[in-house]
DNA sequence: CGAAGTCTTGACTAGACTCAAGTTGGGTGG
DNA sequence: CCACCCAACTTGAGTCTAGTCAAGACTTCG
């Protein structure tokens, strides 16, 4: 587990799990960032889009989507490490919401910096591509969980999910636990679920001895069994494909 | 309603869409497609993928995932003028299959001069960056249906979305009709409903005149009911941003 | 010690699924 | 040209998963 965890090292240590990058681009990796803002709970994170490019280096952040009238669909968790929004790729002026979910640390990067560094080095412009098709698995792995999967298959999908890409990241703990602090509503709004199905369904795999949750921290005590469960198969991730190459 | 529908120059039409172009660069997307590949229903589409980039230039096709035991989930549904597959953006040695739901006409274009011209012409470039945008911001909206939209709601936005896609090609005709030759088991595959529940919203729609269906052909009776039933707004699809630009 | 938010439980409802039995319609071969 | 076939579509009946509503319990915090 790692402590420093408002880290700009963050979103270096995600892109080399990715891309094989070198010690030096991890370096430039860190040094993109060029401020740190604190974002507090259920405050908007990406606001400067276009100019800027948002990483969340600590907390937790989601996309959201509001259709009327109070319903809302959480699209995407955000974990440190990840880009928030890659409307700078495309131009596209956002349509869609990032929200921290619990305070964070975001840290922001200059357009013009970036894409000089990926001009220079050509892994770091494959480990963002990278990111980013890893975004887009993530949604459409989301699509299979909200279309075919049963609620118990959802959650465990989303606890194995949360677990691999923390675990990139360093930030899971002892015996495969970490924080998730997310309120059942919440974790309902992603999953397509009501509230009270959620609380439910964690409650069967809390019964089996699968998973612990109290507080926001997920503790699994059984992973093959919640892999089982859950259908999961990490690939989709993307991750372990890179590392960080020797000098 | 467009004759040639294997026309090397849906891409192209499309592009421009998304984002202003030149006549010369229209031609110029339009000789990037250096041989077309006749395909036969249910069959893959794009391998070969990281040498050739595949188009979509007439028919039907769609991105599966299958889970265990014949669980099956559509997760885009692909119109003449698509990338099929971005892979070639990404490295990725793609997981999703792209499968063709009707006889159809592939253009193959070699990776190599897509990015030579992109080199040449950053608007072509942008262009693509935001047909990907536009696939990724669909998926999203297939989260939302699938989170908290009605089955009466699923059908309706699919509707709306194929028909404001397939207008982009110019393959929208009389009286808002347009062919959508899928049977009702690949709706529900792709709306993760069942077959018969299918059935019974389209009855739905049928009866209160928003639409008729007969023989693979779509024609919306009353676009301003569908769109209200379904809550479409069809600016995350980003077309209507582009044009052919003045010589 | 409230108060607010979250979690839990129970009872009931409803939207969607399954199973099963027709019906229709286009295509093929005799 | 007709008969048959098969796939797709339709309909009905019963079931079940998940949603809704409502009340109560547990935490955290002022």
């Amino acid at each position: 587990m790692q402590t420093d965890t408002e880290s700009t090292r963050q979103l270096a240590l995600r892109m080399a799990r990715l891309e094989p990058l070198s010690s030096g681009e991890v370096d430039a990796v860190c040094r993109l960032v060029r401020r740190v803002s604190r974002i507090s709970s259920y405050e908007e994170v990406a606001r400067e889009a276009g100019r800027e490019v948002s990483v969340l280096l600590s907390g937790l952040a989601c996309q959201v989507k509001m259709l009327d009238s109070g319903r809302r669909q959480i699209t995407g968790l955000i974990v440190p490490g990840d880009i928030c929004d890659y409307s700078f790729l495309t131009g596209d002026i956002g349509s869609s919401h990032v929200m921290a979910l619990t305070p964070s640390h975001v840290g922001r990067i200059a357009v013009g910096s970036l894409t000089d560094l990926c001009d220079q080095h050509p892994r770091v412009m494959r480990a963002i591509l990278r990111a980013a098709a890893s975004e887009w698995a993530m949604t459409q792995e989301r699509v299979i969980s909200l279309g075919l999967r049963t609620a118990l298959e959802r959650v465990a999908h989303l606890l194995c999910e949360m677990h691999a890409r923390l675990a990139s990241v360093g930030l899971v703990g002892e015996g495969n636990s970490y924080d998730l602090p997310l309120t059942q509503a919440e974790l309902g709004e992603a999953l397509g679920l009501s509230t009270v199905h959620v609380n439910r369904t964690l409650q069967v795999l809390r019964r089996n001895g699968t998973i612990t949750m109290r507080n926001g921290v997920v503790t699994i005590g059984n992973l093959d069994a919640l892999r089982e469960e859950a259908g999961f198969d990490p690939a989709y991730l993307g991750l372990n494909r890179g590392n960080v190459l020797p000098a």
